[in-house]
DNA sequence: TAAAAATGGAACAATGATGTTCACTTGCGG
DNA sequence: CCGCAAGTGAACATCATTGTTCCATTTTTA
């Protein structure tokens, strides 16, 4: 098959972006809110994504796409695991509006990719192992509760510069420093 | 005005809990989907809640009020602080189904009575400083960010027994132990 | 520059939720 | 045990969204 256009592949990155944006406020915005905040007729985004879940799954692949490609680039293998978790976390942190759009959306979670466990959870299960036997990480809390931990950590780091006009880098700082006493041994 | 029979007053209970129960795992669930639920007619939810609207602020003000009387019934002003936010985790922890369904619907949020700081955060801020001031919670923190960090690791802990299987008193335990280490100076 | 590709926008039918009315039961409560 | 408040379900109009088609217009690109 032929590669997608340029003039194409940059108008379906545009719809799908705005699909998010929007959405990330409201899970409930029209095709027609999403065309407008894309500068696009909504006509052309039907013609993208022939329905409203065809561009729905194609934002859970995005973001899915997004998440390997973060935990790529904080190469989880080097140093120390509670600094590899760091890392992780100031990639995973930039991706704010896809998870906000991700947790009020059933229908997205309920992705077929995003399953049980993608694979790049099972790689942060993995991490936070490693560090519990090396010690650096509270042996007596269980792998997937630290995940939780840190899921909730991003989410009041998102929360925190939303609601109380905190700057990135201060709502990141305060999350880094709370998830690793939180999991601190 | 005559107090509302008992009939009545059953009826429109049954109605709120169906809402609340309902409209968590899907915030977009029709009126009649809810009248299901609450095992009665749409005619009749109709007859108590004009408009969808109406019962979404019943919702609010109902959750608004069970959430204050938990904070009396914390007791936040005896022992140390930390008890104290301790206890109160403990009775929101209860309230799982009221934020789980606050937290994914905007216009809920956006509810009048949830304003900006509602009286109950004010206190819970209240308590937070006096923590700070005797020195039982790391100063090098704001209290917003604190109070972020309660909502987040009653998220954590919710979601922990939803997706994991973990008991209530599990979660709980979990959640409790992290916003202590996560808090302490 | 001319063909091909892409977009815009109007118009339309189908759908599902909402809100209202009405005539008909049900079942409390005095 | 009976009357009346309360609830039921059907029917109806309204409304917003969705998905589709068609044609004119703009933008690419060959």
């Amino acid at each position: 098959m032929p590669a997608e256009s340029n003039t194409r592949s940059r108008t379906r990155r545009a719809i799908l972006d705005a699909a998010v944006a929007v959405l990330a406020r409201d899970s409930t915005a029209s095709v027609g809110d999403i065309a407008v905040a894309a500068g696009v007729g909504r006509t052309t985004v039907h013609r993208y994504f022939a329905e409203r879940s065809d561009l729905i799954n194609a934002i859970a692949a995005d973001l899915l796409e997004k998440v390997h490609n973060a935990v790529d680039r904080a190469r989880i293998d080097e140093g120390s695991a509670v600094e590899a978790l760091g890392r992780v976390c100031q990639e995973w942190f930039a991706l704010s509006d896809g998870f906000m759009l991700l947790f009020n959306n059933p229908e997205l979670i309920n992705d077929p990719a995003w399953s049980e466990d993608t694979e790049s959870d099972l790689k942060i299960l993995e991490l936070i192992r490693r560090g519990i036997r090396d010690g650096e990480i509270d042996g007596s809390m269980t792998a997937e509760w630290v995940s939780n931990l840190l899921w909730s950590m991003l989410y009041a780091g998102w929360e925190y510069r939303r609601s109380h006009g905190a700057s990135s880098h201060e709502a990141l700082t305060q999350c880094l420093a709370s998830l690793r006493k939180a999991i601190s041994p």
